[in-house]
DNA sequence: AACCTTATTGATCATACGATCAGCAAACGC
DNA sequence: GCGTTTGCTGATCGTATGATCAATAAGGTT
């Protein structure tokens, strides 16, 4: 029987303590929406609510390192190079791609903060669209382009389609919460395979 | 010059203040959220905020409100119909389906008022897509299922994907505000396109 | 024009929430 | 064991918000 106290003990040092607070803020603002209250979130970390402005001056800040920490790494800088890697084929690269990448982004805090700061017209959604546009789906739709062998040629729309396609899983799972598949890889290999097909690049 | 007050005249009939308070609160919580303050949403209608506890006991009881107002008849109980009408061909089926249906949810507030519903959990997203699945998409499914020619049969899943990347256009303009086609019908009928022609349904 | 009904208002209450700060006590050095 | 540092707490402030209610005045009836 665990007779100690589970989760905190006081007076950690202050690296720890701002990672545990963040942490649990990026949970905690996951569940209830980004206006969740410090009250709250105290709670759940076991510590009280004035100690959150101790490490942070305004809520505000809470939510821009909540924003950090959720958002950082979640582009890696490899993918281009993946998705133009003319010694593999293209099915090859599109679906490595995507198994990384859905691996990345299905998951319920990244989801649903995503979600939550679109909804709010953070500024942040759109830099990684345009990012996400820029720097994946216009190399793949290059190659795609260079690629393709049947009458019609793919345009940036279809590719934002196949993409959004594929997100919309994690968006039925983490978003709606209905019932999805539990290992969704087989629906998007399907999608890409669909896609590719439709434009001769199989 | 127009010199009068521009929106409210005081003392309606109680049957249509409160629609204008419905219709605005609809507006104004796709705005800014379901937990926007009953204060803005006055000031926004040009009422006092005690006017609007006249017409709901409770902020919930107007939420409500705005959820009938939104999800009623956005879906139309013929679409079943249309989609088993062997008189016409699959395809003229399903572009008909997803344009008169992508009219109906490619709005502001139907998108975003659905999306803040979803994440606060209501059970009325669940519903719906419930709904959507067994009265259109299972059906469809049937459809399509019984027309394959090519070696490989549709599944549901494949039919959530499809329907997930149009919806996805929506979501794109409506959540995340990011450039999206005027007229999405054209992308629309190109990823019908390529869905049909992956199991030879062309 | 006087009257009555009731839609609407302004003032107000209780609570919730973000934020502040003086003081406590846990860890560490001596 | 004692003192110092500082991570942490409890009490508290100002404001925001949902909700209430007596008072007011708009609009129809006579």
């Amino acid at each position: 029987m665990n007779t100690s106290a589970p989760t905190d003990r006081r007076r950690l040092p202050p690296e720890e303590r701002r990672r545990q607070i963040v942490e649990g803020a990026v949970a905690f603002f996951a569940d209830v929406g980004l206006d969740g209250n410090t009250r709250d979130l105290a709670k759940r970390l076991g510590v009280t609510q004035s100690l959150l402005f101790n490490y942070f001056a305004a809520k505000s800040d809470l939510l821009e390192a909540v924003y950090e920490h959720v958002y950082l790494n979640r582009l890696s800088d490899d993918w281009p190079a993946l998705l133009t890697d003319s010694s593999q084929p293209i099915r090859a690269r599109v679906t490595t791609f995507y198994d990384a990448y859905s691996k990345l982004i299905f998951e319920y805090e990244w989801m649903r903060i995503f979600m939550f700061s679109g909804l709010a017209g953070a500024a942040l959604n759109r830099r990684y669209l345009d990012h996400l546009g820029k720097m994946v789906l216009a190399p793949l739709l290059a190659e795609m382009q260079a690629a393709a062998t049947g009458p019609d040629i793919p345009q940036m729309e279809d590719l934002w389609n196949l993409h959004g396609g594929i997100v919309y899983i994690g968006i039925r799972q983490h978003i709606y919460q209905v019932p999805c598949p539990d290992d969704p890889s087989e629906a998007i290999n399907r999608a890409i395979d669909r896609f590719l097909k439709a434009f001769g690049l199989d």
